[in-house]
DNA sequence: GGCGTACTTTACGTTTACGTAAAGGATATG
DNA sequence: CATATCCTTTACGTAAACGTAAAGTACGCC
């Protein structure tokens, strides 16, 4: 078993291009094993992947994301170290909370144009049919 | 009555740069009336300026925010227009719902980290108490 | 009337997150 | 064995969203 993967194989099931995984290891985000001179991903790197992109989707930057990764990989350590993770986790949890208490709001509003929008096609409509 | 503001005033208000509120009317996201070369900001502005900074903390780009504030200011037109604009609105709706799925799961994951940083440090605690 | 403060335009610089091209090595297939 | 496919590194290019600096105008104040 142990399933690998290559960088195409990895690119095409994830949707992103290989320059963008390439990238991101150069960055520090991933740190695929070799065989030879070829990457070789794992479910590990597989993980990683997954959660470089959610953060990308919900508004992260790539240094943000590093330092949340970092979060997941290295929950040991001693407790000034600890207490220091959770803060992080803190300020992260409020970034997003309030990012989600906005997309509240721009759906609320989105919701009144729509319904002025078929307000006023329903009014077309009477008029058409008058 | 009728409250008009500076681009300075507006910039501390809304806590951004006014280089950033010239940027914006640059990209036509702004259009505030002149007091002969000076900017002047009223009631329609500081709503319009509302929903650009919104937009950006939500993940929208510029572009896509010129598009949605339209879709607040021209709610009016014939019907093949508002169909379009309703569409418009459906797939806005539909990204930030994705993103609002996102940030919960993101939520769950760190809530997942932080309990397991909470649970190494009450093994800390024990061993020091022994 | 000189100083400070706030405004104006113009324009080049910067960061982030990749895109795109060049040049080459390794394996498989007709 | 030539061609195709997939991989590699190196490196310059680019779009978005501003930052930053330069140079000038306008108003209030002592």
């Amino acid at each position: 078993m142990a399933q690998t993967y290559s960088i195409g194989e990895m690119a095409r099931e994830f949707e992103v291009t290989t320059r963008t995984i390439r990238f991101y290891e150069a960055e520090g985000l991933l740190a695929p094993s070799r065989e030879g001179q070829r990457r070789v991903y794992r479910r590990r790197d597989r993980a990683r992947l997954r959660l470089i992109l959610r953060g990308r989707r919900v508004g992260f930057t790539l240094a943000e994301i590093g330092e949340i990764i970092d979060l997941y990989d290295a929950p040991a350590g001693e407790a000034g170290q600890l207490h220091f993770l959770l803060e992080k986790i803190a300020e992260r949890r409020d970034q997003l909370e309030q990012t989600r208490a906005e997309i509240d709001l721009t759906l609320k509003d989105l919701d009144t144009v729509a319904a002025t929008c078929r307000e006023r096609l329903r009014q077309l409509g009477q008029r058409e049919a008058s």
